[in-house]
DNA sequence: AGTCCATATGCACATTGACGCATATGCGCC
DNA sequence: GGCGCATATGCGTCAATGTGCATATGGACT
């Protein structure tokens, strides 16, 4: 039940629709939990149905009329218990790295590619992790009250894409030493299975 | 899909049965992708009505008799259409990292318990990987026919480890300077709604 | 007028995952 | 002889997640 506790635990910096939420996981918290609008708004109904929340009908003209949910003490309760519970610790669940552990029976030559396209996707999110480090965390800034936890969350975040990064740039070059020895074979029939 | 596939994948080394995959997954491959004995029977399942594998049942005396499954020529292709298709770039879902969120709204004796927990099975992980290492790539090694993808997957699996573990660190400190600040205020109510 | 975009909410279906339970047997331990 | 453990396979159920589809409207662009 996790969706419901992350958010929970939006809903304590402020009241939101479930449209704001949806923008939320598409960003800040999103970057650590992905969830798109449909899961959210199923979440929110059965935590209106257990009373976490509290949902509000703000009436609107030009736009559909929206919901503004708000944290009731019970859900702030179950959130307090829930963080309360030892944490599991998740695992990667990266594509790329069972590919890698079947590199000798895969093609070289897509995996480059998608190695190039995760290594642009981690040095873009580096660089907005540092982006928002600097705007929300300047350098004189007074320790005293300063939200410690999202400091703590953006710093992870920058180094875990780091190393990914890193990470795909020595494949890269991995790939590149190797790719004399092997012939190279491309897959002959057509019918590559894409997704549409 | 990606469950099929890691088996595929796993498969590519050499034949094995479900009870050998689910040992796999419980160490090696597993430290990237978990999965119980019951989902990979359920999978292997599947992936024996697709074709895409072929048991063979070795009959045993004093056990139960095993089905040990190879790669058809049909599976070796699938795996490589598969590994065709570009990744998607998962995102790390750890309960932990929600918490440090709503930091300012939870209790911080346990968030500290959980961090000490955390830190010493990061500490234990990244010391897994690096006797792996040790063992399977010793320095002096012939760079000829190493096992490129599995030096890297577990390259970069022991760094995460060690970024992660020094992010407990770092909270664990930041919690301890912090402390004096915050009252700190245990649950009142007895109902701590465990796992049981 | 037609099309796309942003706002705002939601249902239905399929897949994946977590968890408990069931079955069968030989071996070592007490 | 009973107990737990390792070996070996699997079913059933429910929660969580992913994907596609549906609805409604005003404003900007073409």
């Amino acid at each position: 039940m996790a969706l419901g506790d992350a958010i929970l635990a939006c809903l304590t910096e402020r009241p939101m629709t479930g449209y704001e939420l949806a923008k939320t996981f598409d960003s800040s918290i999103g970057f650590f939990w992905k969830a798109d609008h449909q899961q959210i708004y199923r979440e929110l109904s059965k935590l209106r149905d257990r009373g976490h929340i509290q949902g509000r009908e703000v009436v609107q003209t030009g736009k559909p009329n929206k919901l503004i949910y708000t944290l009731t003490p019970e859900g702030r309760t179950a959130l307090r218990h829930w963080a309360a519970r030892p944490s599991t610790p998740p695992s990667i669940k990266d594509d790329l790295l069972i590919r890698l552990h079947a590199l000798d029976s895969i093609d070289i030559e897509p995996m480059r590619t998608d190695l190039m396209a995760r290594l642009e996707h981690h040095r873009d999110r580096h660089a907005n992790y540092e982006r928002i480090l600097k705007k929300r965390f300047p350098e004189g800034m007074a320790e005293g009250r300063l939200d410690l936890g999202n400091l703590l969350l953006l710093r992870l975040g920058a180094r875990h894409e780091q190393i990914v990064a890193d990470f795909c740039e020595e494949a890269l070059d991995a790939l590149s030493a190797m790719s004399g020895k092997a012939t190279v074979v491309p897959l002959e029939d057509g019918k590559r299975e894409g997704k549409g």
